[in-house]
DNA sequence: TGCATGGCGCCGG
DNA sequence: ACCGGCGCCATGC
């Protein structure tokens, strides 16, 4: 990574998004809370002293993003390329990217998925730190007894989110 | 090394 | 439906 690219405050319908991308098209950070970004957008140039960071938007990003929460598209296509996260936390966020739009999966069978069965105590503190929202679909984990859970961009974004993906 | 911390689960009241 | 209470587990300090 020689160049990395961000983006604040693209308008959408769950509010600004904040975004960072490179060069191949990939994402390594998307969410609606300006706080996090920044504080991540730090923590990324302290690991890559090297890189040059530059604001730049992204056109395939943000056409993605427009269309799925426009209901024109089934999902983003777009990859997420995870430049921190421990072991359990990219397994359970690669499980999470396996559940379908449209259908939901409780945190203990998000857990089971990974890999972990007995920790899906962890794994909601592991959701919890998913770095791109939308593209690891963290709002489709639901509680076991069917409640929403919380969620890190707000937890009317995650009632907003699923039910965009409900009906029809 | 221990211990507090979490986007949880399950049971009772 | 809404709480407490207790159990659960990997991480990080």
């Amino acid at each position: 990574m020689s160049e990395i690219f961000y983006k604040s405050d693209f308008p959408s319908a769950i509010g600004r998004l904040f975004y960072i991308w490179s060069e191949d098209g990939s994402i390594n950070f998307l969410v609606n809370d300006g706080k996090n970004f920044e504080s991540f957008l730090e923590s990324l140039k302290r690991k890559f002293p090297r890189c040059a960071v530059v604001e730049m938007r992204s056109d395939k990003i943000e056409n993605e993003v427009t269309r799925y929460l426009e209901k024109k598209s089934h999902g983003i296509n777009i990859r997420p390329v995870f430049v921190n996260g421990n072991s359990l936390e990219r397994k359970i966020w690669e499980a999470a990217m396996t559940v379908p739009y449209g259908k939901v999966a409780s945190y203990k069978e998000l857990a089971a998925m990974a890999g972990y069965p007995n920790a899906w105590r962890a794994a909601g503190t592991a959701v919890g730190h998913n770095p791109v929202m939308l593209i690891v679909p963290c709002h489709r984990i639901i509680k076991s007894d069917g409640s929403i859970g919380r969620f890190g961009g707000g937890e009317k974004v995650k009632e907003f989110l699923l039910n965009l993906e409900q009906k029809n």
